[in-house]
DNA sequence: ATAGGGTTAG
């Protein structure tokens, strides 16, 4: 509508006039629209950031006042959810005057606080809306269950269900859902049993839920068999399933193991939470080989690795020093855009320091602009493992003054560090430091540490000692670290105390028998020897065979002891025996200390030659340029003999050889060893 | 709208 010319009657003049105004006006509250709709798209396509977020919110506020639009209001408390900051949602809905205040705005609340983990407050709220005269609603009830769940609150949680029968919701899927997710996590198997039972209609999610309560409190059988049912009721089992299981599959049996694997190739479609579930079970159960060929399995696919693949992988590749693919995977991290990703910057240093690159592993962490406990821990154990125990006391300090608070873990981090390095007095600091200032109770960890320190300062009395006055049942770990001391120390009677108790403890485990017979042999007592061994044998006990991997182009390689299934067996002997008579040339005398005295002294030697770690050294020098370094990883601790043998080939093939054990690493140079053999 | 997957020690 134009406005005319007035040069018409002054009535008709008047009429224009008027309407023009009433135009005028429509066309400002139009714009105003106009403006909080686009406002409102904004708010509600997302905001790159909070700063942008609070400058619309600004306009909306001097436009007009929130009231007169509530649906402006919704949005901006979803958002502000969205960024971390429900104390603005917060304020927001403070604002809005209570006539105004529907059920959806309640509802909104309580998911920002839930969706930030401030159960608590949800929960507040909750009890609030019934003084507004708010009644809550099918959207309400599964948000607060999972408040309840979430902070293991049962009481509240019944409220909550005496409220849904009332309130007649207890048949609504979705509710339904929540209150078995609810007991379950409570520990109300039972109770989410009934549940389940009584719904008139149930959802993968409802099986899942049912899955997940008993996966929680490790029922992997009970778990197992609501998957079975689930199947008869002819649902299928998912993403959802799995990861739903996963708790169950942490340090479990094969069987179990076996048992998510097959429901994994049994899927149709595999989602990517699928392989990620099965990656995570891989790592968590010592099967760091699969976890990897499973990640290469994505990748063949077409899928794409999120963050939760790559944080699940990592650590498998840690395991295996599998630094070419780690390598790989850090670009892909930066070629992402996910540097600032403290889950997968954490996991990037851990990687390169269990592959021994302790300098890459120290570029990631500097370049890390936030760090947490988790960061700081990894880099301190990595200079424990390494033997660097005075950078990690230093890095100790720094992560103090930065003003993270120290947990338990990395106690544990540098309790070992300052054992790997003899830093007696440092240790016994440290342990102080957690009781008395951080008022921790030291846990079997600590304790374990601590007699470890003792013991391989030489102590061994005094460990002993220290066992006698904890206050809790010492573990395995405890008289192992004892009897480990007591075989160093060449000290008897305690190494048989420590003995006696670990094959009350687990008598299954070969390693201390082995352990106590070298203190027989060392002390010559050849009768015990061959008394400990007639035990084992009796027993069926046999040794844990040792086994080193080692990567080679794309693709780990493991060797056994003995091994003599790799294509390249032949040369690889061959080149052993090359290299043992130089070894002879230069001196070396194979130490046969290091083996069960149970056969005759060629033998012996013989089989010494030939354990995994010498094989996995000569395939990669038979297979690489001359001057590569070699990185092996084993499942035991290295021996005597293979520690004298690859000071022995470092020099003479002058490379370095990097070996980690389960104990720590071993850097040999130019003939000798960062761990100046003390280890 | 409901469940469920990630990094650190020993």
């Amino acid at each position: 509508m134009k406005p005319t010319s007035s040069s018409f009657s002054t009535n008709f003049a008047t009429t224009t006039s008027k309407r023009l105004q009433t135009s005028l006006s429509n066309l400002r509250i139009w714009e105003e629209f106009e403006a909080k709709t686009c406002l409102c798209n904004k708010i509600l396509d997302g905001c790159p950031d909070v700063l942008t977020l609070k400058k619309l919110h600004a306009q909306v506020l001097v436009i007009d006042h929130l009231h007169s639009n509530p649906s402006i209001g919704i949005k901006l408390m979803r958002a502000y959810s969205s960024f971390g900051e429900p104390k603005t949602s917060r304020k927001v809905f403070d604002e809005i005057p209570a006539a105004d205040k529907n059920i959806v705005f309640f509802n909104v609340m309580i998911r920002s606080y839930v969706n930030n983990c401030m159960y608590g407050e949800a929960l507040l709220v909750y009890m609030n809306m019934w003084r507004y005269g708010v009644v809550p609603d099918n959207y309400t009830f599964p948000c607060v269950l999972k408040a309840c769940s979430v902070s293991d609150n049962l009481k509240v949680g019944l409220q909550i269900h005496a409220a849904i029968v009332r309130a007649g919701l207890d048949f609504n899927l979705f509710v339904g859902n929540g209150l078995i997710a609810m007991y379950g996590k409570c520990d109300r198997l039972g109770d989410a049993r009934r549940v389940l039972d009584g719904m008139r209609q149930r959802d993968v999610v409802s099986w899942n839920s049912m899955v997940a309560g008993f996966a929680q409190k490790g029922r992997f059988d009970d778990a197992l068999e609501v998957c079975k049912e689930m199947e008869t009721q002819l649902v299928k089992p998912n993403a959802g399933t799995m990861a739903s299981l996963f708790p169950a599959v942490t340090n479990t049996s094969s069987a179990n193991v076996q048992f998510v694997r097959e429901m994994f190739n049994k899927m149709a479609m595999k989602e990517l939470v699928s392989y990620n579930v099965m990656i995570a079970i891989c790592v968590n159960n010592s099967l760091p080989t699969e976890a990897v060929e499973i990640f290469s399995q994505i990748e063949s696919k077409g899928l794409e690795p999120d963050p939760v693949t790559i944080a699940s992988v990592l650590p498998a590749c840690g395991d295996l020093s599998a630094l070419e693919l780690g390598k790989r995977i850090h670009e892909y991290v930066v070629r992402k855009g996910l540097s600032q990703n403290m889950f997968l910057t954490n996991a990037l240093v851990d990687m390169y320091a269990k592959c021994g690159c302790l300098q890459a592993a120290r570029e990631v962490f500097d370049g890390m602009g936030l760090r947490d406990v988790v960061s700081w821990t990894s880099m301190i154990s990595a200079y424990g493992m390494n033997g660097q125990g005075r950078d990690a006391v230093g890095l100790f300090s720094e992560m103090l003054e930065s003003g993270v608070v120290p947990d338990q873990i990395v106690f544990v981090s540098i309790l070992s560090a300052c054992s790997h390095s003899g830093l007696l007095d440092e240790g016994r600091h440290y342990f102080r430091l957690m009781t008395r200032e951080y008022k921790m109770v030291p846990r079997l960890e600590h304790y374990a540490c601590m007699v470890d320190l003792l013991g391989r300062a030489g102590l061994v009395d005094e460990a002993y000692k220290f066992i006698s006055q904890m206050t809790v049942k010492p573990s395995e770990q405890l008289w192992g670290a004892l009897l480990s001391a007591c075989q160093v120390y060449s000290n008897m009677s305690l190494g048989l105390v420590a003995a006696d108790h670990l094959f009350q403890l687990v008598p299954e485990q070969a390693g201390y028998y082995v352990l106590l017979s070298n203190i027989y042999a060392k002390a010559g007592r050849w009768n015990e020897v061959t008394a400990v061994r007639s035990v084992m044998k009796s027993r069926g006990i046999s040794k844990m065979p040792g086994c080193s991997n080692v990567e080679m182009g794309k693709r780990v390689h493991t060797f056994l002891v003995g091994d003599q299934s790799h294509p390249q067996t032949k040369e690889i002997y061959e080149e052993l025996d090359v290299l043992v008579s130089k070894m002879k040339e230069a001196g070396y005398v194979p130490e046969t200390n290091s083996a069960l005295h149970d056969v005759e002294e060629e033998d012996k030697e013989c089989h010494l030659a030939v354990h995994s770690e010498k094989l996995a050294i000569v395939f990669v020098i038979i297979n690489t340029e001359p001057g590569t370094p070699i990185r092996i990883t084993k499942n035991l601790r290295v021996c005597g003999d293979c520690h004298v043998a690859a000071k022995h080939i470092s020099k003479i093939t002058e490379r370095e050889i990097i070996v980690r054990d389960t104990n720590r690493f071993h850097h040999f140079r130019n003939g000798t060893c960062s761990c100046g053999d003390y280890w």
